[in-house]
DNA sequence: TTTT
DNA sequence: TTTT
């Protein structure tokens, strides 16, 4: 609900294999990272690719679906929200994280 | 170009006055943060209202847009770009920040 | 679900009160069309308003939302499923309409 | 410009070979049809198969780029606007159409 | 750290 | 730090 508010699409391959975490509550967690590459011309004449890192979230039966069927450089799409949290490090610093929790979920690629 | 892999789309209000900067090739830059609110009912009944702070970046026409008609509290809905880049702190730590830069604008509210 | 694969996203006015429908079974429908309007500049320097109209559909408590504060005028934004359907016209010709099935809704304006 | 009042997006596969047309003006044409496939079990316990097919449209760079690249039952995302409008069909009668007029592309699939 |  |  109310996800016209904040909304994130990406297209891009995962870098890693998904760490799924089963909490005590019962609840599973899916997190991966993800790159979307985009190639341009520039000015110059170069050729430019410009790759982007994100840090992705999912939960339920998302979880369970990626735990089943999304391995490092699978090619998905999804949709999702875009959230910033705050945790302390190991020296006790303040540290912030933005992920991107998934709403919608597309395997693509074969 | 190739907006279709990376794409992020908020609406929501200015947390403060936009920062114009105007570099010394000509071009202008602005930036701001911008909060999105989503209110919600949980499973013990309670109202919640969960609110994300982005920070965003425009450049060009659209940074002259901003510097004129965005202010403070302004209602927009943007569409952009997801990236994350690092930087060097003052005590000279790597520090990483995720920004929104903006492809599209629509002045909201009135 | 699956919506990843058709979605429509239109912020715009609407064009006549909603219509509402309550069927037999119980469930609520809610009708209107709702303009989107582009305006710019073409070659010829000329200012050029384009308007285009769209059939909306409404279902369940999405409608009764509707019912409740959506009325001609009103500003809103919405995101739903693209769909063509055909039906036989009074003189028995085939007729095909195209109309936006609403997953979500924003009021905006005041 | 202004897409974010009027955008459609769309994956799916098309229904046949895209029709060119070289205008006189020299500018070109690319026209096809494109199938969205939505499957989900109802409450009967039943499989359905949703498949809306959609009217489209490209021009210029985009155009040349699908007469290259697509055919017939090729997997390509899209972003578009929304449009309908009215002709005379051989009996002089006015008909509707609703076409999705591409602002980008993107090829899946291999 | 992915992919084309 | 916004807004409803």
């Amino acid at each position: 609900m109310n996800t016209l508010r904040n909304k994130v699409q990406l297209i891009g391959n995962l870098g890693n294999d998904p760490e799924i975490i089963n909490l005590e509550s019962g609840k599973s967690l899916a997190k991966f990272t993800m790159a979307t590459n985009e190639s341009y011309t520039n000015n110059n004449g170069e050729k430019i690719t410009d790759t982007q890192w994100h840090n992705i979230v999912a939960w339920g039966k998302t979880a369970q679906i990626i735990e089943k069927y999304v391995v490092k450089g699978k090619e998905i799409a999804i949709e999702g929200k875009l959230t910033s949290r705050s945790y302390d490090d190991k020296e006790g610093n303040k540290r912030y994280i933005t992920e991107i929790v998934i709403n919608e979920l597309l395997l693509l690629g074969k």
